[in-house]
DNA sequence: CCCTTAACTGAATTATTATTCACCTAAGTT
DNA sequence: AACTTAGGTGAATAATAATTCAGTTAAGGG
């Protein structure tokens, strides 16, 4: 018996991210997927049983492959700012250099595709973020606001400047993510 | 002859917008938006070419509406923060209470619907945002960074606070809102 | 080296959805 | 009031796209 080829899935993968960057979730097909990454269109259907489901696995891969990302590096030993930075700056740049995951986590929210299950299971990921802001906000950095109040002001300084980078093909250089970062910090502090 | 009834234009455009926040861009038809809008499918062709001018119109007039009431109550004889503040919460208020909209305008981004013609003239739109942000840094209100960190930076504060506060059903109340534009301003402040 | 089995293929089939159209209805015009 | 014309209808048609499947290929086991 001929065994699964794993890369297949990343082509697969890989080809869905490249059509919804460019189309979003409408106008993606089956048959351009599997043109995209080299397949006939039935192999598609040996991997996932429908595109629901591609879309659905793809959907949860992207999510965690982020999370995931977010804490790399991060040293709660040291001083809380720096480990703040070291987070706040990991998710940009992931959600910059995966612009095309990003864009389709995004569009997923909205569309007949992801089923709850798998909407639930991501809101669970974000767990050990609301710590960090809960640590932020007791050592005295924060402002004395609820944690979702100071978590979406986070996220919105990171998420718009990163779409908009994108598109008007400004690459973000350090210096400009140092100045977002201060940004950011500033709003937060106490 | 029977006159057109532009009614009918306000129905169908409502409708595609209750449908694209249930079920996204791409899970809207045709045959739903006429049921939704009380019409036969028939008589969504009467009022639209097809699918794709429904949904770029659409588009347009959401940008339209939405950029023509950012300046309400702008008075730019009084001082620049009060002035900012009227813009900001405009932006802010005018996003959630218009959430379908939002939710149509991000998806449309990345779309097979919306044609590069439609996207032009929506960035010729922003002008003013532009010119307001650049006010501030020349009063000496702002960081010196350039307007599109500001611009961004701003944007980004109203955005996702926004999606957020939609989807874990916690309304923006007045106290929210004052705190989040606080930490808009701390951010952007010199 | 042959056999078995599962992957792989892409044309055929099926399902879904956009669009049309023959017929109907109602508003203006004479 | 009869006529004309454009709006309105929804079943029928056409287009598009999901999914299947009969045939083909290739890997591992004996």
């Amino acid at each position: 018996m001929k065994p699964r080829d794993d890369k297949k899935v990343d082509q697969i993968f890989g080809a869905t991210l490249g059509l919804v960057k460019q189309k979003g979730l409408a106008g993606i097909t089956m048959c351009e997927i599997a043109r995209e990454a080299g397949l006939a269109t039935g192999t598609v259907y040996i991997y996932f049983k429908n595109k629901d489901e591609l879309v659905n696995m793809l959907f949860s891969e992207c999510r965690k492959a982020s999370v995931e990302n977010y804490f790399t590096n991060y040293d709660a030993s040291k001083p809380f700012k720096t480990g703040f930075k070291v987070v706040w700056t990991n998710m940009l740049k992931f959600r910059t250099e995966n612009f095309e995951e990003a864009v389709l986590m995004d569009q997923c929210y909205h569309s007949p595709f992801i089923n709850d299950c798998t909407k639930k299971l991501t809101k669970e990921l974000t767990a050990p973020i609301y710590k960090l802001i809960e640590r932020g906000r007791e050592e005295g950095f924060f402002k004395n606001l609820d944690t979702l109040s100071l978590l979406t002001f986070m996220m919105g300084s990171i998420h718009y400047p990163v779409k908009h980078a994108h598109y008007n093909r400004t690459p973000l250089n350090d210096t400009a993510i140092d100045s977002m970062f201060t940004m950011c910090w500033d709003g937060l502090k106490a």
